[in-house]
DNA sequence: TAATAAATTTAGGCTTACCTAAATATAAAT
DNA sequence: ATTTATATTTAGGTAAGCCTAAATTTATTA
């Protein structure tokens, strides 16, 4: 009856199953940092507690409780990561690790508090939207830079968080939310997109511009 | 090896060897909520990891890397508190729990930018000292009520924090840090003290009165 | 001092969340 | 259709942190 274990998987093959349509265990193995072993026996512990699905071999997909838990656990991560960077001056970068272990102990009354100390925000840090606390996430599915043509223009509204390393180059870079830029070139060759803000040209490898996203004005 | 565990059993420890100059078996039992068994293999462990020293019927008295341990968690139990008074609207009587959970999951980081955010408070909301980053803990000994003569006067300094229904009370006299108080009368009879509070006079139980001290100037 | 009571330790068990290695099932390649 | 490779599950174990009940030690009382 850990909190941690069962909140972490939950998370895990909610994201797995978003992606790609069920968590499989190696997936999930992976993703934890533990054995295929471990996932296999944790999970029929899941499914025993009814927070997924789970046919051997097919991977595991949540449930009605399943899911609701997962929205939770996303909700407290990214309130607690706008929290730590409005509140405690935290850089975009530095909020992931802290939010993880933070998630864990946040109890009904604390994330409603922090919930309203923010102003009731509709995203995190890294623009990934913040799900209500009825568990509604508006799905915004913004276009990618490597999905994007030569002269699409457009601001910048959502980054991947998965890499501090990548983060801190994103603000070395003068590259941010809400950071104005244009498609300038695709290059064939290696995949790089390169971009122009302020005048400026910047290359981003196609790793990079497949963690940038932006919104089009029509 | 986990954090939870172990840094609960440390406080426990650091309190009642305090109090009683060694942590005995049954109090820390008491005190933790667990069965007596319990205690004597988890303060074998502990004893393990240097963290105490332990004598057979004798009880457990910290080592100094225990005693750094116990204030580390007491230092970020009180700044949490503090912090959820001061930015996020918690009255002092909600605050202990939620500590309670928090101080196992804050870093480093996330203790010093809680504590410039405050501006390096000396005190919790209860007015329990704070040690400092350094483990040093201003031993500030005020005289509880019950320890007071007639007719002394003073400041509420510090409260007793244990009690939450004790701490909903207090506001609900209007009584709290900083109130300036007069004691009017010691009851033989029951052990009572009858304060008088802005010309108004309250009579506290024996309990209360020792769970309230006060700053009485030369 | 001997008997009794209270506190403490020991012994045997349980659950959770891991691990590794062996067995088995599924998918890919010949 | 076999063989081979990969993914997954099973089996057997471990360490934490807890429990209960029996044994033992220490303290108290007669
Ligand atoms: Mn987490
Ligand atoms: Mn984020
Ligand atoms: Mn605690
Ligand atoms: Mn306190």
């Amino acid at each position: 009856m850990d909190n941690k274990s069962t909140e972490d998987y939950i998370k895990s093959i909610y994201r797995l199953e978003q992606d790609n349509g069920t968590a499989l265990t190696t997936s999930l193995a992976r993703l934890l940092g533990v054995g295929a072993g471990s996932v296999t026996d944790m999970v029929k512990k899941l499914s025993d507690k009814r927070l997924l699905h789970y046919e051997p071999y097919q991977g595991a997909k949540l449930t009605p409780d399943g899911k609701r838990l997962a929205l939770k656990m996303v909700r407290r991560h990214r309130l607690w990561e706008m929290f730590l960077v409005t509140f405690l001056n935290y850089k975009w970068d530095e909020v992931h690790d802290e939010a993880e272990r933070l998630e864990h102990v946040t109890s009904e009354g604390l994330e409603q508090r922090i919930d309203k100390a923010l102003g009731y925000p509709k995203v995190d840090p890294h623009g990934d939207p913040i799900p209500t606390a009825e568990g509604e996430l508006i799905d915004v599915s913004y276009k990618s830079l490597s999905d994007c043509n030569v002269s699409d223009e457009g601001v910048i509204v959502r980054v991947s968080d998965d890499s501090p390393e990548m983060l801190q180059l994103l603000t070395k870079l003068g590259l941010g939310l809400n950071t104005k830029i244009r498609i300038s070139q695709k290059v064939k060759y290696d995949g790089s997109v390169i971009i122009t803000m302020g005048g400026r040209e910047i290359p981003l490898s196609p790793v990079m511009s497949k963690s940038i996203f932006i919104n089009i004005p029509e």
